[in-house]
DNA sequence: TAGCCCCTTGACAACGTTGTCTGCCCCTCC
DNA sequence: GGAGGGGCAGACAACGTTGTCAAGGGGCTA
């Protein structure tokens, strides 16, 4: 900027001026300013900027992995909306990982964001605290922070989800009805577990759930070991997306009756029709993102805890009947 | 910082000195100083950090939609080799806009990153001189950058991949071959159907090419046009992965022999499985991510051009005969 | 013509770091 | 006992911006 100035034959503030578009500059000079801002390819260096003027106009997003459609989904709305206020995203993946979770976490304070949207992965937030205290707005989504932390939170409603999917299964005459979903320490995992129980009552058994990080090894064992009981599952509600899709090639052409949490790509073009109970990843980022932003204009509310409702899309799959029934 | 240097009594360069863990300090100063660190909250501003040192510590990538499974894979590629080099990810979705990309680029400058991964979606990209002479490397992924630039690539070898879906087709003894792709405006597109016409050879035929930005119903327009045809295609070729998936959809169960360009989750579940011509996105955003840090440590050689092969994952779809021979 | 105000411009400090240089103290070696 | 050196700590300037304040000049009004 320096150079701009002895170049167009002015002070810095001037050029200042013209970068920021600041009124109070003859026509000219700016002209004169912008020629040389162009000549010399100038362009403001945003650090010095920051650390002027407090603000950074960017959003920390922390996600658990961009390669997944559910947090990629997530992170596109988040980014529109981050765009429409005229601010950066700061984006990165925890890859269910505590430890890079929290160091994500700092790496973005270090760099001053106004405001943060996590996907946490590790369920102790303390070491969020100073950034809080400080007045930066926080918004957990998808899961809630770990205990003793207030904060805004968007979850979807996971137990309620997962009943809608086993009542759909019940009512098309399921009685034996497995859950496969990842491991209970994850907070929606848990949630769902909970919603499928408490959905079943009577008919819960233990033997009909696996709960475990999945793998195609893993899961067909498990289904393996279900369909092998003396009264097998004859309908199978899946965790989330992923789960689905791996239980899906496990069964390799089995026909068992499922609904899986989560939509997916192609879920109506595999035969049957998967049904599924679908959350809305955009609508979950855009939700966060606008509560962020009505943070950051200063809305000092009490926190909010919102929880978005679950669709559920019939297919096929979910209305298999049981085969004693065929 | 400053706060942090009175409340341990010490000057604020012997705070700055433990904070970066440089030798020099007695320990028990060094511990005094952690305490008040960890009392106050204290975390290092960034941005004064940059301004100080002039190096950011930061790579920035500009991609065509995170929520693209292959730009996503991409991007997670690209932020593990940038976090082994322990830098920071800045990244953002172009959405196909020229005018976007170069918003990106500019922030990205603006911000100094020490380095630039761009999938691009215009095709002028001079704008980009000024921080090539100032020493910012850039290199440029799966579509190479408008005329007049010489920088590193990364591409997939997109014109043999079309070529060998072709022949792969040509071999199952279709000769009535279409080709379903994006707008020829993106590179990647009309390298492929480059590869297309250039395998078909005089079987080309101009009615069996339809390129557009898909959507279900230009897509079904298309096929139907050309299965109206008096000598109908046998087989088809979809310029790319969202192609593929829409292209089955607008089937909706009418066999066709279909070789699709890029992989997808599932298609190994589809029936039958989609034939494919594979690329890698991790491994070009590893390619990509690794040229750049290689430069980054002072490569000056000349600009590379690498071109990544494909692979043709056979699942049945494409090696359905054409009719006239069952 | 004096006084006032507005328009335009510039000088300067400050943001929070870090690199350089200097200073002090204590230990060791001659 | 003095010189020299190493370990430790601090003072200070500089990075590139922007907010504050002040100043110069020209036009308008009384």
């Amino acid at each position: 900027m320096k150079d701009v100035a002895s170049a167009a034959g002015v002070a810095l503030k001037t050029v200042s001026r013209v970068v920021n578009g600041e009124p109070g500059v003859h026509p000219a000079t700016a002209e004169r300013v912008r020629v040389a801002i162009d000549r010399l390819g100038y362009s403001r260096n945003e650090s010095a900027r920051v650390l002027r003027r407090g603000r950074t106009a960017t959003i920390g997003l922390v996600i658990e992995d961009v390669a997944d459609p559910f947090y990629a989904g997530l992170s596109r709305a988040v980014e529109a909306v981050v765009i429409d206020h005229g601010c950066l995203l700061l984006s990165g993946s925890s890859g269910e990982e505590p430890g890079r979770e929290r160091e994500l976490v700092e790496t973005f304070c270090a760099r001053r964001v106004d405001g943060l949207i996590v996907v946490p992965a590790g369920d102790d937030h303390t070491y969020l605290r100073p950034e809080l205290e400080t007045g930066t707005p926080v918004v957990f989504a998808d899961r809630p922070p770990g205990a003793g932390l207030d904060v805004d939170t968007v979850l979807t409603d996971n137990r309620g989800g997962a009943g809608q999917a086993v009542r759909h299964l019940l009512t098309h005459g399921h009685r034996r009805i497995a859950f496969l979903g990842d491991d209970p320490a994850i907070f929606t995992a848990s949630e769902r577990l909970r919603g499928y129980r408490d959905e079943l009552g009577g008919l819960y058994d233990q033997r009909l759930v696996a709960m475990r990080t999945p793998s195609l090894a893993t899961v067909r064992a498990d289904l393996d070991r279900m369909l092998a009981l003396d009264d097998p599952p004859t309908a199978l509600f899946t965790g989330n997306g992923r789960y689905t899709v791996t239980t899906l090639r496990a069964l390799s052409g089995r026909r068992v009756a499922l609904v899986g949490f989560d939509d997916f790509e192609l879920a109506d073009l595999l035969a049957p029709g998967v049904s599924v109970v679908a959350q809305d990843p955009s609508w979950m980022g855009r939700v966060a993102a606008e509560l962020l932003f009505r943070r950051l204009r200063g809305d000092t509310g009490p926190s909010e805890h919102i929880e978005l409702p679950v669709r559920l899309i019939t297919r096929g799959s979910g209305e298999l009947p049981p085969p004693e029934l065929c």
